[in-house]
DNA sequence: CTGAAACTGAACTCGCGAGTTCAGATCGGA
DNA sequence: TCCGATCTGAACTCGCGAGTTCAGTTTCAG
C-alpha cells in the first residue's frame, strides 16, 4: 500500500489538519442536535473523524468542550450579528424600511439553526453551569445589544430617533422584533414561513416607532 | 398499635391519600431542580414517599411522567396570571399605574422558582418532544396572550388605547415587559433586585404606552 | 370476613456512556 | 535517519439509572 501523504480522504480524515477544530464542528453539530446529555462522546469523536482519546487530550472532558462550544458559537453568532448592524446608516432617509431591513438580519440570526440550538442549550444547561450563562452573555447578547445602542443613539443624535435611554431602546427593539420568534418557529424546532416572518419583523418595528419615531412627541411622563 | 385512620404521618406517607398528586409534587420538585436527564426516577419516588412500583403504576414511564408534569404545570402558572389579569379594570382611570400592576404579577409568575424551571425545562426538551410544545402553549401561554388581548381590545373600545390588532398588542405588551428578565435574573438562577423588576416593569409599560397611548395620533404606515 | 386491588421494599437485569489504557502507527522537525 | 509528540483503534472499567420482578403487606368494598 503506498503512502497516501499527497491527499486526505475525507471520511478516515487521517492528517494533520487541525483535529481540534475539526472536533468543535462535530461537537457543535452533535451537541445542537441531541442536546448535551443525549450527545456521546463516542458520536462526537466519529462525527470529527477521530479517536476518543484524541478528543480527551485536547478538551479533558465532555463539560469542558461543551463550554468552548458554547463560547465559540456565541461569539460567532454576536459577530454575524454586529456585522449586520453595522450596516445600519446614521442618515434618517427611509428609517422604517432600513430598521426592517436589520431587524431582518438580526432576527435570521436567531432563527439559524445554530442559533436556536445554542439558545436551548444555554437555557437547558443554565442552572447548572452559570458561569457559563455569563459568559455567553459577554461575548453574546452584550456586544450585540451596545452596538445597537450606539446606531440608535447616532440616530437619535440626528433628529430621526426620539429617545431616553439608547440602552433601554435597543432591548426594547430586540424584544418587540423577536419576541414573537418562539412562538412562530416552535423554539426552533418548526420552520417559519417568510411572509409570518416578516409580518412579524414588520409589526415589531412598527411599534418601535410609533414609540420612538421623531415626528410625534412623546406622551408625558406620569408622576 | 391503634389504627391511625384519622390522619396519615407526613413523612412516611402511608394511607390513602392521592399517591398520583404526591408523585406528582415531587416529580416537579425534582425536574426543575436537576432538569430532566439529571432527574433519577429513584429520587422522585423517594422525595414522594412512595415506591417506585407504584410509580411506574400510574405513569409508566419517565417521559410520560414528564410531560404529566409539564402540562399540568403550564396550566397552573398560566391560572395565576389569568387571575392577575382579570384584574384589569375596563375604565381608563390610571391606566399606567394599572398597566404596571398587572405587569408585576405578569412578570411574578415567570419569575417564581416553577416559572422559569418550567421554561428551561421546556426550552431543553423542545427538540426532543415538539408535541409536548405545542401542548404547553396551548394551555400555557395563548389563553394569557387571548386573556390580555381581550382587555386590551375593552380599553380600545372604551378609547383608551389606540390599537389595530389587541393581540400584537397584547404579544407585544408581553415582549415588553418581560424581555429584559432573562437577561436580570440569569435565566431565574439569579435572584433579581425589587428595584431592577420595577424598573424593567416602568420602561416596558412606558414605552407600550408611547406606541398605543391614546392621546397620540399614530404615526402613518410607510407605503 | 374475604378477596381483589393497590402499595411496599429490596434485589435484580440490562444497556449506556464517560473516561482510561495500551500497543502500535504516523508525522514533523532536526 | 531518528526522536518525540501526536494520533489511532479497540478493548476495558465502572458507575448510573430506567425499568422489572416478586413475595409479602395494607386497604377497602361488599
Amino acid at each position: 500500500m503506498r503512502n497516501v501523504n499527497e491527499r486526505e480522504l475525507p471520511g478516515t480524515g487521517r492528517g494533520r489538519i487541525d483535529k481540534r477544530s475539526a472536533i468543535l464542528d462535530a461537537a457543535v453539530k452533535v451537541f445542537t442536535r441531541e442536546g448535551y446529555a443525549q450527545a456521546g462522546i463516542d458520536a462526537i469523536a466519529a462525527a470529527a473523524g477521530v479517536a476518543k482519546p484524541t478528543l480527551y487530550n485536547h478538551f479533558g472532558d465532555k463539560e469542558n468542550l461543551f463550554r468552548v462550544v458554547m463560547r465559540d458559537g456565541a461569539e460567532r453568532t454576536a459577530n454575524r450579528i454586529v456585522a449586520a448592524l453595522a450596516s445600519l446608516p446614521d442618515d434618517g432617509q427611509d428609517l422604517a424600511a432600513e430598521l426592517e431591513r436589520v431587524a431582518h438580519r438580526v432576527v435570521e440570526c436567531q432563527l439559524s439553526d445554530e442559533g436556536w440550538a445554542l439558545q436551548r442549550l444555554l437555557y437547558a444547561e443554565a442552572s447548572r453551569l452559570p458561569d457559563l450563562y455569563d459568559q455567553v452573555v459577554a461575548r453574546g447578547s452584550q456586544p450585540v445589544q451596545d452596538v445597537l445602542a450606539g446606531r440608535l443613539s447616532s440616530l437619535a443624535n440626528r433628529g430621526h430617533l426620539d429617545l431616553d435611554d439608547p440602552a433601554v431602546a435597543a432591548a426594547q427593539f430586540i424584544a418587540l422584533v423577536s419576541g414573537n420568534l418562539p412562538g412562530l418557529s416552535a423554539l426552533g424546532t418548526r420552520p417559519v414561513a417568510p411572509a409570518d416572518l416578516a409580518t412579524a419583523v414588520r409589526t415589531g418595528v412598527d411599534t418601535f416607532l410609533r414609540a420612538f419615531g421623531t415626528p410625534r412627541r412623546r406622551p408625558a411622563r406620569r408622576p
